[in-house]
DNA sequence: CTGAAAGCGCTTACAG
DNA sequence: CTGAAAGCGCTTACAG
């Protein structure tokens, strides 16, 4: 390989030794583990006089000494790093929980390693195990099962695994389908199809005996040929399109769509248009997430709000408690968060009679 | 602290001692030096007969033997880690890339840290410290100026910093411009709005610089009145709204709108409907970058496509590339990537005379 | 109050 | 072909 001038000055950068703990404590003449002491706040536990302390301090600072993470880590045991997993990371559902697990993570010195599956089982297992040979200290599953019993605490976000050992943090999805089935009982909606999501997202069977239940207590009826599930792994609009689709064709009147998630919602707000329908005067649509598109989309988006970023922030704060053992036993199996409902443009008053499509369908 | 029954389990889960290279070697009655060899897959290389080499793996599959990466890497010196800044995670553009850079990456591997900095300088700081002490062995920034001189190699995406060691990847900004201006005027357009992006951003001024060029080359005239740029760090549509508003407010006509993104351009579509005004049929938009949620906006987006993905692949490869020598010097300042035009439903001939806005703006 | 020494779990010259 | 031993850079009993 030919190289220009600058090959040497590139090495040098990169073998760029940093100071070490040995070299630290040979410039202040001190032993290694009185340096150490005083690096990690222990100066005063172990009464090394405040001079000392002192002179350690600013020499760190002069030669820019900071400890080396591997080497702590591998001595210690500890990693200070935990794993995320996540079904898709290119989409607003997971990032939106990886914000809230940064902001909470960063400010306790844990880093993050995320790992995105896409719904192969096999890149799921594959990378729980690269992870814990990374030693990490915990892993936090967004939206994903993990199966085996793990040597780290897990914490999963709207994952529901009741196995010993994980604390889920879900949704109060009785809540969720009472406040947007009331809010389209309301409206005077009686005729409501619904999407289902896809069999593999944790949250689709839960959310769906919710509304079943949510349905009966508002004496609303859920007429069968009105349901549609989802399929497929694509995370787009795509399948929210194609089940619509389908539902239109099946020419069972309905005045309002209740979507398992934003994207759905948009896909069938798409489906809608397409057939002629107008989205809200015709059919009212709801969606579910609030993810960040939701409140530019036209017509914005009526929809249950997840509070997303707060559970990433949780999930994160539980896990940090699991690991260090501050968490009393038994531990909680679920800790719940609560949706609200964002009344925006997709949902109006129920047209007198159910419209029916006018475009080719 | 109470602690229910299951704490003995617990605790032993927590510190389950996974089989180390010492254990395994005892087991196969062996050396660790041979152990580790047959491991790293160099058992031919050392010439170590065939039935010893699968004993060894025989044992270590049986086992479950993986090495511990931490130790590995300090005796190595190499953390198989990179560092990923980006400006927010929950946000279209960057999620885009962090979706390529992980492709390239694990399967090489590599993991990879993400950090967020929020326009916040001394977060950007801090972050490269905390990066660097956990020994990573290249930083990607994505939209985000590294000032410092890094020890080790940094791919910029979007960054553009011509500074020796790192590699920027680039879109051809000369290109988008010729594309999206070229797409107006065959639309007849000749008053062109454009909206700058912000300060902060590093795409902002070859992108404006580029437009303008292409703006000569294709004799249309910029209109200075008819400029406006973004301000603050929201990255959502506020901003893009805000701007429209004001350059709806001059009263000064126009008939297209090229965004500095996506997200602004939806944000200027609504603003525009605010006022009256009819997209595309009264006011063309064109926006940037073709995040996923453009092609199911409504109208769905014409814009210019960065590929985002492939941005992400190409800084990951680089970068390994560079961490592993085996990009030949003079190492290039960029890798160029090309845009493409996706007509959809925001861009319309047009009109005989500019509208003016009709409700109150 | 401070230090000498062991050891975390690997890899890798060096020796035979 | 295989192994004994050093050492990566820390932390932390243990000793005084």
């Amino acid at each position: 390989m030919r190289r220009g001038r600058s090959y040497i000055a590139d090495m040098a950068k990169r073998f760029h030794k940093s100071t070490s703990l040995k070299e630290l404590s040979a410039i202040v003449r001190l032993s290694q583990s009185t340096v150490s002491r005083v690096i990690n706040g222990e100066g005063d536990k172990f009464r090394i006089a405040r001079e000392t302390q002192d002179r350690v301090l600013q020499a760190a600072a002069l030669h820019g000494y900071t400890a080396n993470t591997v080497a702590r880590s591998l001595r210690q045991k500890r990693s200070y790093t935990i794993g995320v997993i996540v079904p898709e990371i290119s989409e607003g559902y997971s990032t939106a929980v990886l914000g809230g697990i940064e902001d909470e993570l960063l400010k306790d010195g844990y880093f993050y390693f995320v790992v995105s599956h896409r719904h192969r089982p096999d890149r799921l297992k594959g990378y729980q195990r690269m992870m814990l040979a990374r030693a990490v200290e915990g892993i936090i599953a967004v939206d994903s099962t993990i199966e085996d019993e793990l040597p780290v605490p897990v914490v999963a976000v709207s994952g529901h695994q009741h196995r010993e050992g994980v604390v889920n943090i879900e949704l109060d999805h009785g809540q969720a389908a009472l406040l947007a089935l009331s809010h389209l009982k309301g409206l005077g909606h009686r005729r409501i199809a619904f999407v289902k999501g896809q069999a593999f997202s944790s949250d689709t069977n839960r959310r769906w005996r919710a509304i079943v239940n949510a349905a009966k207590d508002l004496d609303i009826a859920v007429d069968p040929q009105l349901v549609v599930q989802l399929e497929g792994i694509d995370s787009g609009p795509g399948p929210g399109i194609e089940v619509t689709r389908q539902l239109l064709q099946s020419r069972r009147p309905f005045t309002a769509l209740f979507a398992f998630n934003d994207v759905t919602a948009m896909g069938a707000i798409l489906a809608l248009r397409e057939a002629g329908l107008r989205v809200p005067k015709d059919i009212s649509v709801v969606g579910f997430d609030d993810v960040l598109a939701a409140s530019t989309y036209n017509p914005p988006l009526t929809t249950v709000r997840q509070p997303l970023r707060d559970m990433g922030q949780t999930a994160a704060s539980t896990l940090l408690g699991l690991i260090r053992d501050e968490i009393p036993h038994p531990q909680p199996a679920a800790i719940t968060v609560y949706p609200n409902l964002v009344v925006r443009k997709s949902t109006a008053q129920a047209p007198a009679h159910a419209p029916q499509p006018v475009a080719p369908a």
